[in-house]
RNA sequence: GGGCGCUUAGCUCAGUCGGUAGAGCAUCUGACUUUUAAUCAGAGGGUCACAGGUUCGAAUCCUGUAGCGCCUACCA
């Protein structure tokens, strides 16, 4: 209670505090309707953006003046000479406007002087260049479009702090332009991975967010619960039972889905608990087709953004340069220890393990061992691209047994500079060793793996029905964003990262 | 989850050995009027994240809490 009244106190005087500023706007704000123009209307006709104006003038020359007559609309980013010269800036650039009573409509001064930097304008003027070589518009008509009630960060600085960059993300797509590009940027990669696909005749579709029972990813899922069902439902960890599904119902031979999946796990500069993937299944095609998808897709996305097969991430420089090597997991990590796990049974492999310097609990799958000893052996020696096949069979549930051992899989990683940014296999169809595979899953269950897969009856159902033989392939489409940006933080390319509440 | 660090005006940041809380931008008043981080003169603006403790005295030292960041662990 004592601790509500304080929270509340403080947020009083937050308000007082932040009155201070919006006072003096809102009191321009009201003088401007005494005035008869409306701060909040409800359209603008703007006859170019910024970027077009700045082509579309290119050619003037120092001091040239124009009888050309331009609208746009856009936010005031500064003011100078007491408002005679103003910035705006909309979605595609900035431009200098001129505020000036010798060109100014009658009327239109008044506006002037109730302008601050942050509010929304649309203007009507000639084109010119000034002497000094500025792009501008001469301002006849001016118009408030939204008034502004708060303050801008600094101009010069801008806004660096991350938590606000984050938790107001407005702010920061307002103050800085390379917030903007990376967002633009992800949307792009998103709307070129679809395009890929489409033209490769896959077929999007959509399935459940909410799953009775998680499924299609060995992670921990978001619990919740639906009123009128009376049952706790799950958000979806992955699509892939619910892909395959389609598969099975002949929907199409080729489908992929691009949406959220949903994991109850640590964030950290490379996770987020939300975040995208692209999935997609292919009949009659096994894992080595799916690697040659994931190259080209991959290859086609590195070309488009950047026009070169050779990009900088941090201090590194990737050179996605096909052919991209295909290494068994267990011959990368002989290469790494000299020691032949494939010859090692669970217990000896944990063992080796240790004497590695990895610490393996007692009881771990053989394939998890592998893994570890992958991931820190190996991992970090990985620039460029590879393909990281045939990995063990007890660790992948859903993946087909390999055709030429009976301890892996056919399915592969692919690696970027520490990024898995691939997961792939031949899609187990046989209705019978899946129902094997999900009760090994349940056994690791209840001998305590947290993450281990559910018995899922309705997607044995479909297999026994008959799917096809089928590749799939899944990609984290934020990582793979990162990668193509440079950027280091998965924050920094998800519009509203997941934050602790304050 | 563990370790380290950060939190001072709307924003960007100073703040020395513990001794009256500072600057620039922004805001307001005025001057100026082809500037572009415009300039000049003046004014206002602070629960120094929060809660305790040590001290004659704490933004500063100590403890705890919160948020954020980085590293690390798990996961994609």
């Amino acid at each position: 209670m004592a601790q509500d009244k304080k929270v509340q106190k403080k947020q009083t005087q937050e308000l007082e505090k932040e009155n201070i500023y919006r006072q003096t706007r809102l009191e321009k704000c009201h003088k401007l309707r005494a005035l008869g123009f409306e701060p909040y209307p409800y359209k603008f006709n703007a006859s170019h953006m910024s970027q077009e104006i700045a082509e579309k003038y290119n050619y003037l020359v120092n001091g040239e003046k124009t009888e050309d007559i331009v609208s746009l609309a856009g936010r005031i980013m500064s003011i100078r000479n007491s408002g005679m010269f103003i910035d705006i800036k909309d979605s595609t650039g900035k431009i200098q406007l001129f505020g000036h009573k010798d060109f100014l409509a009658p009327g239109m001064t008044d506006i002037l002087k109730l302008l601050d930097i942050g509010d929304i304008i649309g203007v009507e003027g000639k084109m010119r260049r000034t002497p000094r070589g500025q792009l501008t518009v001469n301002i006849e008509k001016l118009e408030v479009l939204s008034k502004t009630l708060l303050p801008l960060p600094e101009k010069y600085h801008g806004l660096t702090d991350q938590e606000t960059r984050y938790r107001q993300r407005y702010l920061d797509l307002i103050m800085n332009e390379e917030s903007r590009d990376k967002l633009r940027l992800r949307s792009q990669i998103i709307h070129d991975i679809r395009q890929f696909l489409t033209n490769k005749g896959y077929l999007e579709v959509e399935t459940p967010m909410l799953h009775p029972i998680p499924g299609g990813a060995t992670a921990k899922p978001f619990v919740t619960y639906h009123n009128t069902l009376d049952c706790e439902l799950y958000l979806r960890i992955a699509p892939e039972l619910y892909l395959k599904k389609l598969i099975v119902g002949g929907l199409s031979d080729k489908i992929f889905e691009i949406n959220r999946c949903f994991r109850n796990e640590g964030i950290s500069t490379r996770h987020n608990p939300e975040f995208t993937s692209v999935e997609l299944y292919a009949a009659y095609k096994d894992y080595n087709d799916m690697m040659d998808i994931t190259e080209e897709l991959i290859t086609f996305l590195v070309k488009k953004i950047h026009g070169t097969m050779q990009i900088k991430y941090g201090d590194k420089e990737i050179d996605f340069s096909t052919p991209w090597p295909r290494k068994s997991m267990c011959h990368l990590v002989q290469d790494c220890t000299n020691v032949d796990f494939l010859s090692l049974d669970a217990e000896a492999a944990r063992i080796k393990a240790k004497e590695l310097g990895i610490e393996v609990e007692k009881g771990t799958l053989w394939g998890n061992t592998i893994e570890k000893i992958f991931s820190e052996k190996v991992e970090p020696t990985i620039l460029n691209p590879v393909h990281v096949i045939d990995m063990p069979l007890d660790i992948s549930p859903l993946a087909k047994v390999h055709r030429n051992n009976p301890l892996l899989s056919e399915r592969f990683e692919t690696f970027v500079l520490g990024f898995e940014l691939a997961n792939a296999f031949s899609e187990l169809n046989d209705p019978e060793e899946q129902r094997k595979r999900f009760e090994a899953q349940v056994k690791a269950g209840e001998d305590g793996d947290e993450e281990a897969q559910c018995m899922d009856e309705s997607f044995l159902n479909a297999l026994d029905y008959g799917m096809p033989p089928t590749g799939g392939l899944g990609i984290g489409i934020d990582r793979l964003v990162m990668l193509l940006t440079n950027t280091l933080s998965i924050r920094d390319i998800i519009a509203f990262p997941t934050l602790r509440q304050k």
